[in-house]
DNA sequence: TGTACATCAGTGAACGCGCGTTCACTGATGTAC
DNA sequence: TGTACATCAGTGAACGCGCGTTCACTGATGTAC
């Protein structure tokens, strides 16, 4: 090994980094394999000693996009139960999250991208996007919701369905107001309404 | 005039009919001027008589798919109030419609590829949104809701967000779970639980 | 009624461009001696 | 410690392909006489 072992691996992790954001700002189908390696610090020629092809960078992509919208999730669920997901869902519906897709929910950000996706792709999305609702349903559970999961499912479908709208809408003041408006469903929805303001 | 004064119209509205399908089943960047002119019957030269630029085609194609999509929400409005809701969410979260994107709501078929299109496109798109939003308020203010549009924004949120996830879903049972999951919690919000089962 | 003609919707070859992918090469690195 | 060397991550030119767009042309049509 000529290399530092870890040398490798390490460039992998930067280009998949940089797939991670422009797959979901630009979408899989725009973006381009030459571009990611640029904003990597590479050229483009160098792809093909790390992924096979774009397919499977979009793939690897995706898994790894998922583990950052598990580890908000996590951060979150470190606070009580009620706490955790009256914070989840202010973070999900804030205009911050509206307006870098590339650093948030793979799901809002690639939804009607995905059932043009390769197999591959698609089964890692699956995946992830399971392992979010179960994640959710736990603590809904715990406060004691009937059928969490199915709530679990209605929750998250909200939540990705009111990002979307806000997306959609051109103007700032409509798009706060469809996250207001499912911020405040939801939280009623689940009970959380008698919360202290959370600080953050 | 050579030609029946309303030839040019046929053919543009065929051209239109196709794209709005394709756009939604293959998405805006995916989509080729010459296979939506091949579906309508014609060769790829002649599109440039009927639209300047494939970015106007898309946009006109997007209204298109709103005024069908109205025309949906419209059949369900002449029944009463509490049915034309009930019917319009059975239709909406069925699986007829998440196997049909290409036929079905544009907000589901298109929302991630949104943020990435021209504005001509997305001030079509939000009209076409809004006006979705506004009918479905409608029959909520008349039912007693209180702030009905903020119920309707948060009403569409889950409707879309439910198909979203139904589609991203390879497993047929558990997209249809995600559905119904959608459609428990829609009908109980808007108290719609006690009518009738519907025939169709 | 019949014929020559003007119109213009539609045709299809051609263009430049960006993309995914390949491949012969480079040069920085740690190792063997 | 110093030097020759083998490795291999990364380079960049080149490829074929599909796409959006252009444009000179065709031929079916209704009209003028």
């Amino acid at each position: 090994m000529r290399y530092d072992p870890d040398h490798k691996q390490q460039t992998r992790d930067r280009v998949l980094r940089a797939a991670a954001r422009a797959i979901r700002d630009d979408g899989p189908h725009r973006v381009a394999v030459a571009g990611v390696m640029r904003e990597a610090g590479l050229t483009h020629g160098g792809f093909y000693a790390h992924f096979r092809s774009k397919g499977e960078l979009v793939a690897a992509a995706i898994t790894r996009m998922f583990d950052d919208a598990f580890r908000t999730w996590q951060r979150c669920s470190e606070q009580p139960d009620a706490r955790a997901l009256a914070d989840y869902i202010g973070l999900y519906l804030s205009m911050a999250h509206r307006d870098a897709p590339g650093k948030g929910c793979p799901i809002a950000a690639l939804s009607s991208d995905l059932p043009r996706l390769e197999p591959e792709s698609r089964d890692a999305f699956a995946a992830g996007a399971r392992r979010l609702a179960d994640a959710l349903a736990q603590p809904l559970g715990r406060l004691g919701h009937e059928d969490a999961d199915v709530l679990a499912s209605s929750v998250l479908a909200e939540l990705v369905g009111a990002i979307t709208l806000a997306r959609c809408e051109p103007s700032r003041t409509r798009a706060i107001a469809h996250l207001d408006a499912s911020r405040m469903q939801l939280l009623r929805r689940l009970d959380l309404n008698d919360l202290p303001e959370n600080p953050a």
